[in-house]
DNA sequence: CGGGCGAAGATTGTATAAAGTTTCGCCTGT
DNA sequence: ACAGGCGAAACTTTATACAATCTTCGCCCG
């Protein structure tokens, strides 16, 4: 009669060790640390992390179907970087999805996921006071994760954090200035119309969110390959 | 000038080994001949596809992020066995997706893609006539694939990959009737109003096509561990 | 005769070693 | 001096061997 704890198989937080090699290398990516392009050698990270090449490489695959990190047959990983096509198709699926997320989440609010919400608005708050840029990007897309696990629904849960991992790179990529990523009011407003369950006004916020995001982005078409390579001197 | 400079990390249809494996074992599944809950062996499918033990692990590891296959820690791989609730979550987020998806097929139609919209349906109707239930589920989830394909958002085409082959083993659990899995008419329609252009439309059927394939299904809510083992037993 | 304990068997998880491929430096020939 | 090719080093890929874990079946005890 138990009652089925059922761990399904992409445990959130499994302790796993292939599960802190994908997050760290995840955390490493999203906060910018590990540049578009960036060799990741299965013996380098297995000896950060004191595993085998077997567990990198697992973790490795795992990155790569999340669409952050590219394998190159015979040659290697990389981290991922997006075309400026696949940045208009990932915003366009963020634009799909994401307003109807907090739609659902605006009929799973309760105290508990107004206090979380609240301590994470106030974590974004002090992140942008000290500067700490890095911080500052992840917490971003946690904030968008937050709302994802709030609706309930684990299928949309699961595409949005590969859209939001790849959002991640795609700013860090074609951002105008050196703008916050996400603007914490638009956050805050988010929150707001979620506690008073106006699920109208929470698409919208979310939907023109959306939409300031990309349109501080530069998505020069063609991105040839000398363009290409100008990117990389640049940076 | 090259059209494809870059092969991508998920070719589609990678000629290498465990994507032979992979897809041998999703088209198992897909046309039920491998039912939810059976034990996939390492050794066992090794055997079959005459590779180490190694190949099969990646290929069932894929398979699991792909939301088809269960891994439990220290006790092996099975195919999944989606709940009610999860069938309601597929079904959701194909009624959010897939209109957007016609919608933009519309807008790339052409003749080469009409005619391979075409032929397709032939081999629909070819395959209902003769009866042949396995060849039927698979090509139904293949047209809604094809049309993923045509939109050309890989985003999407990724996403409802996963949700095809989550529905079509949603479907074999919960059918009402032994009704074809998807009726062929729709999708004539569905074809019909890409072929005129006519977004609106297409949207439209789509989304009234999936609401009758849902309309089939008898999603008990409790799904405990004694209707299960009528399920079984019933099977 | 039923239930619980325990050892044997089987299966998965992990590491390591062998095999194949790519890349880059170096050398030779023109 | 430069272009082209040869070769070694580094890396990924694949296979195999070892360790840990779970399952199963038999046996003993109540």
């Amino acid at each position: 009669m138990a009652a089925k704890p059922r761990p399904k198989s992409d445990a959130p937080d499994a302790s796993d060790r292939v599960s802190r090699i994908r997050e760290g290398v995840t955390a490493a990516i999203l906060e910018h640390r590990l540049l578009p392009g960036t060799k990741l050698g299965e013996d380098e990270i297995g000896e950060i992390y004191g595993a085998s090449r077997t567990l990198v490489r697992t973790a490795l695959q795992q990155l790569a179907h999340e669409g952050i990190v590219n394998i190159e047959k015979n040659r290697g990983a990389f981290v991922a970087r997006p075309t400026p096509a696949d940045a208009r198709e990932v915003f366009e699926a963020r634009r799909l999805i994401e307003p109807t997320i907090v739609d659902h989440a605006c009929e799973a609010v309760s105290p508990a996921w107004l206090d979380r919400l609240q301590r994470h608005l106030a974590e974004e708050r002090e992140a942008e006071l000290r500067g700490d840029a890095r911080a500052s990007v992840r917490l971003s897309g946690e904030f968008h994760r937050l709302i994802a696990e709030m609706s309930g629904h684990s299928i949309y849960l699961g595409f949005l954090k590969e859209l939001i991992a790849r959002s991640s790179l795609i700013i860090l990529l074609y951002r105008r200035h050196d703008t916050p990523a996400c603007g914490t009011d638009h956050h805050a407003g988010i929150v707001a119309a979620i506690r008073k369950r106006d699920r109208e006004a929470a698409r919208a916020q979310m939907l023109s969110h959306l939409d300031e995001i990309e349109a501080e982005l530069f998505l020069k078409d063609p991105a040839t390959d000398e363009l290409r390579l100008a990117d990389v001197l640049g940076a």
